[in-house]
DNA sequence: AACCTAATTAGCAAGTCGTGCGAATAAGAA
DNA sequence: TTCTTATTCGCACGACTTGCTAATTAGGTT
């Protein structure tokens, strides 16, 4: 995602306005690596700028998206996540606390899918699973006791 | 997932009840590598057995993953996807059709993620997108006009 | 500085997907 | 056949997201 001053200019010369609530949607956005939810970031921007609505954030974000500014990533878990991260990138998901982090992966170019000639591939996602170390200590703690999570970071996990 | 005739021990084995409903989705999800949601099995279902409940679809489909019988697949677009193939496999998605097709994939085990020392990594998933070679004559024919979707296939793409 | 108008916001209704709950039903053991 | 308890089904409800629209506002025009 370019930055909110870049990002204003763009707004502009599509023909679109620069709102208070766009502004600092686009300052909570930049640089962010938290992959947050939509819930999420409206938090922080009702902390900053109360009265803003939940509809106005999803209305940014889609239009952040349409635009190519920022991707959707659908990991399952309930809400989509926003990331404002453009570059070639993938993820590792812990899968006790559900943080989404960001992470370069060598080798995809190597990959070779099997026997499906009959699609024209245009990119290739990959999503690592495990637990980060801080969970990981947790476990030592307690491991009988599941950790109380948060609905807003729990990871619905495939297998 | 095991065969219809195996789980049926399996759930006897654990004081579970073998019900028509059950035995109809063990048959319709056997082998099954259309990826369905639940409403789709829940059509299917319906065809055979008029007045079985999308609730039952859902239980029964809860309770195989729980066996380890089925996994869970999300790639956004809304519904959870079911996979009883238990193969190490990943998956490639028609961003046009939304169709899900199983895919082998050479390469995985090169794959060196950078700058997550800190997780313990128990599982990889590769998606692919691209566009089927159905989905691409139809574009041939149509450029402009973007195909009707059903909800159900409907993917919903990020980036 | 006041004005105009299209774009935007906020809020609530509604849609989709999935789960909690409880009364009625049925599997399977006795 | 009887009994116990797992299961089914239907509906309410919850989480997430979008549709709709009246009121507001950005930003160009006079
Ligand atoms: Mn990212
Ligand atoms: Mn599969
Ligand atoms: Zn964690
Ligand atoms: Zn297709």
């Amino acid at each position: 995602m370019q930055t909110p001053t870049e990002l204003a200019a763009a707004y502009r010369s599509q023909g679109r306005k620069l709102t208070p609530q766009r502004q600092l949607l686009f300052q909570l956005m930049h640089g962010n690596d938290k992959h947050p939810t939509a819930e999420a970031l409206f938090a922080e921007a009702s902390a900053q700028m109360p009265g803003i609505s939940l509809r106005t954030v999803y209305q940014t974000l889609n239009e952040l998206a349409e635009m190519g500014e920022l991707q959707f990533i659908d990991i399952g878990g309930g809400a989509t996540r926003f990331d404002p991260n453009l570059d070639d990138h993938h993820h590792v998901v812990c899968v006790d606390c559900g943080q989404i982090r960001d992470v370069h992966v060598n080798g995809t170019a190597a990959l070779k899918p099997v026997g499906i000639e009959d699609f024209t591939i245009n990119e290739v996602g990959v999503v690592f699973q495990g637990v980060c170390s801080t969970c990981e200590k947790s476990r030592a703690k307690s491991p009988k006791t599941a950790q109380a999570k948060s609905p807003a970071q729990q990871a619905k996990v495939s297998k």
